[in-house]
RNA sequence: GGCCCCGUCGUCUAGCGGCCAAGGACAUCGCCCUCUCAAGGCGAAGACACGGAUUCGAAUUCCGUCGGGGCCA
């Protein structure tokens, strides 16, 4: 086992939740840094809940962050198939092997009986777990059995005795084996359980280093055991601790926005999600936040990854969104920013180059003051509309004082005037009157933007007025005007 | 129900026996800057779940309690 050998191994029954992002993030990271392989698996034998959509939609996530893996879907692999509906032969011969060599054995029971096994067992006060009745089945018993038309699951033999989990964030963890039923391996229905086919496929793979959620410790005792048995050599293990919801559960729809596509079409950047996602359960130091990808290739470690599980906190991954933006090349975000602009309507599906460019000038002064791209429509719309919509409590504070339209009419031919039309000329123009008429540059200023924005909050006015252009701003001053 | 994991500010965390009357970040509040809002700067408030034990000394070790989460169907 020298060359590092992680994987991913999600099931495609939905999106790509947070939860598995980070799991990934970990994963990649871990491979990278130590300069070996991610490998991306498709657990796809729950036939019923599997679909190619959802195996989609868990690649384009991943895609989307940046997180590319060696071996897996798309790219292949010498240790294929990497679907885990393609090697079900695979697995069955491997269940074989445990037959044969009588670490395991055909149970008869019906799901039925052993649910009211279970029952029986709880109504005593005795543990529910499989009581081993099928582990030493007389032939003759088999043969009956198998002449009622009985399909058998295959259940491993457990031994006395204590499994250790060497866990490489939690330590020892010991279980002792007699609280472990024998489990099942295969399916009466033909299908291996998950238990048995991520040993094999991690086994087969070579896989190194296991990364994975906290929820799976409890499963480890078993896997080790079946390594054992297939004489498979045994990877080193990581439990990751999970991601909360604000009530400290797991992390589910109720909580809000869960998938990596949510936050990709809410305007959230993929560095700035893996930033936030990597501060769930990992610290470099006491200090340090923001993190390049580089730079966080160079210093993930696992000895760094606590043991606490993490509430997901979006006020903090909104707050790193905002951060990035601010850091994101104007034109990039430009890029990005279009996109919402049409979808929200405010411009055309093929954008003009005048719509291009003053795209990117209200990006210029929009990306200090937005946390998402899609703020961008929110804060800017009226940069893209003829006419204005007024807020009505900007509207009341503003446009009712009694020197306003004076005002107003003053303003306008000085700024029609005005030329060359830029943000220094309108600047001088607006604090000139005025000085002029003795009043506070505010004064003038707070009416103004909501003549011209529709509301009391914009960016800096006079940013405003030059992106407007003076026949905007000019028709805007009258149509307040006619308002008032 | 059994087993397993976890327990430092509201949240993410630093801390690995003395450097901690516990540090940083987000959020909150105040001030500054200022045409509003942001951004930025400065500052405030805010935590070692509880109880024992070990030790000269414990957030850090051990035990118990409580709390939260997960796994087994």
């Amino acid at each position: 086992m020298s060359e590092v050998r992680v994987r991913f191994a999600p099931s495609p029954t939905g999106y790509l939740h947070v939860g598995g992002a980070r799991t990934v993030l970990f994963n990649w990271l871990f491979a990278r840094h130590a300069g070996g392989s991610l490998i991306l698996r498709i657990e796809d034998t729950d036939v019923e809940r599997s679909t190619d959509a959802s195996t989609d939609a868990i690649i384009e996530s991943m895609q989307w962050l940046g997180l590319d893996w060696d071996e897996g879907p798309i790219v292949g692999g010498e240790y294929g198939p990497y679907f885990q509906s393609e090697r079900l032969d695979i697995y069955r011969e491997y269940a074989d092997k445990l037959v044969k060599s009588g670490y395991a054995y055909p149970c008869y029971c019906t799901p039925e009986e052993l649910s009211e096994a279970r029952k029986t067992a709880m109504k005593e006060g005795k543990p529910p777990g499989y009581s081993g009745r099928c582990r030493n089945l007389s032939p003759e018993e088999i043969r009956s059995f198998e002449a009622e038309g009985r399909q058998p699951a295959l259940r491993f033999k457990v031994a006395e005795g204590e499994t250790v989990v060497n866990d490489i964030v939690r330590g020892d963890v010991v279980f002792r084996n007699e609280f472990i039923e024998d489990f099942v391996i295969f399916k009466s229905d033909g299908y291996p359980t998950y238990n048995f086919a991520v040993v094999v496929d991690d086994a087969l793979m070579r896989i190194t280093d296991v990364i994975r959620a906290d929820e799976h410790l409890p499963n480890t005792p078993k896997q080790i055991m079946m390594y054992a048995a297939l004489g498979f050599e045994l990877p080193r293990f990581a439990h990751v601790s999970m991601i909360l919801g604000k009530d400290k559960t797991k992390l589910s729809k109720r909580h809000g926005a869960t998938s990596v596509t949510q936050y990709r079409d809410a305007g959230y950047l993929p560095d700035a999600l893996v930033n936030y996602l990597v501060l769930l359960g990992w610290a470099y130091d006491a200090e340090q936040q923001i993190f390049g990808r580089e730079e966080l290739i160079e210093k993930f470690t696992l000895d760094k990854v606590s043991k606490n599980p993490a509430i997901f906190d979006p006020d903090k991954l909104l707050w790193m969104n905002g951060y990035y933006i601010r850091e994101t090349d104007t034109q990039v975000l430009a890029d990005l920013a279009i996109d919402h602009l049409i979808k929200a309507g405010l411009v055309s599906s093929k954008p003009s180059n005048e719509e291009l460019s003053r795209t990117q000038a209200v990006v210029a002064i929009l990306k200090e003051r937005i946390r998402t791209v899609s703020d961008i429509v929110d804060q800017g719309d009226f940069f893209f509309t003829e006419e204005v919509a007024f807020d009505e409590d900007a509207y009341q504070k503003f446009l009712t004082r009694d020197y306003v339209p004076e005002t107003f009419k003053a303003l306008k031919p000085r700024l029609e005037a005005t030329s060359p039309f830029n943000r220094q000329t309108a600047e001088e123009v607006i604090r000139g009157y005025a000085k002029e008429v003795g009043r506070k540059a505010g004064e003038v200023i707070h009416p103004l933007r909501v003549a011209l924005t529709g509301r009391s909050v914009s960016p800096g006015i006079f940013e405003v007025i030059e992106i407007l252009g003076k026949d905007a701003c000019c028709r805007r001053i009258d149509s307040a005007l006619k308002k008032m």
